[in-house]
DNA sequence: TTATCACTTAGAGTCTAGTCTAAGTCAATA
DNA sequence: TATTGACTTAGACTAGACTCTAAGTGATAA
C-alpha cells in the first residue's frame, strides 16, 4: 500500500506517516525498488494503534516508548502492560476532567436558553 | 487577591495569568498604586470559568471570541449562546473518540492480563 | 523526448499555549 | 541604609506535533 493509500484509508496527510516513520512510531516501511514506500499490513495494524491512541491525547513520547518496548520482545511484557495500565489511568482522569466541563457548559447554555443569564461572562 | 493567590488557588502560574490578561481573555485587572495587580471577584469568576473550559481542551482563540461577545454587551447573547453550543458539540465528541480509545486501551490491557497478546504492538 | 506527476530527502517553518529572562520598581526588613 | 523579595514589563524562548519547502528521482503520458 502506497503512503497516499494509507493516508487516505486513515485520514491524514503524507507528511504524518513520514514523522511518524522520522520518530520511529511506525516502521521502517519497505520500500520498492524506486525508494517508494509499500506499507504492509502490520504497518497498518500499527497505523491504527496509534492513530486511536493520539485520537486520545496520548503522547508521541508516550507511544514511541511502547513501541520500542515492544520491539525489544517479550521480556518487556510487564512493562509495556504497566505502561498500558498507566496511560489508562490518565486517560481516565482526563475523559472524567472534560465531562466535569461538559456539564459546566450544559448549565451554561441552560441559562442562555431559559434568559435567565444574570451572570459574569 | 494578588496574582500570587489567584495562581495557588487555581493552580496555574503567574505567567499563565498574566498570559490570559495579556491575550484578553481577563480583565484588565485593577493595578494598585504600586502598579501591581489585585484581582476582583469577577476576575476570579472568569478565571475559573477560563480555567474549566481550558481543561476542556477548548482553545484560547474560542475563548476570546466568547469573552469579547460578553463585552460587546446584550446584543450578541444569541452568539454567544451558538458559540457555547457549538463547543458542547465539539466536546461531546471529543469524549466519545477519548472513550472509544479507551475501550480499545482496556482490551488491550485484558490481553496483557490473560496472556493472549499474539498480535502486533 | 520532454513534460508531468507522485514520490523521495533533509531540514526549516508554523501554531498553540505557555514559560522564561532581563531589567527595573517598590515595600519591608536587617 | 542596604538588601531582600515580590512584583512589574517587553519580549525572547520552548515543547509538542506537525507542516511545508527545496531539490531531486523515476515512471508514465503527450
Amino acid at each position: 500500500m502506497t503512503i497516499k493509500e494509507v493516508a487516505e484509508k486513515f485520514d491524514m496527510t503524507n507528511d504524518t506517516l513520514r514523522y511518524y516513520e522520522k520518530v520511529g512510531l511506525v516502521g521502517p516501511v519497505k520500500k520498492n525498488s524506486s525508494g517508494i514506500r509499500d506499507y504492509s499490513e502490520e504497518d497498518l495494524k500499527r497505523i491504527e494503534f496509534i492513530k486511536c491512541m493520539r485520537s486520545a491525547g496520548i503522547s508521541i513520547e508516550v507511544l514511541k516508548k511502547y513501541v520500542d518496548l515492544y520491539d525489544e520482545g517479550e521480556n518487556t511484557k510487564l512493562e509495556r502492560q504497566q505502561l498500558l495500565e498507566e496511560e489508562q489511568k490518565k486517560l481516565e482522569e482526563k475523559i472524567k476532567t472534560m465531562t466535569d466541563a461538559l456539564e459546566k457548559l450544559k448549565f451554561k447554555i441552560e441559562l442562555y436558553k431559559t434568559d435567565k443569564l444574570d451572570e459574569y461572562l
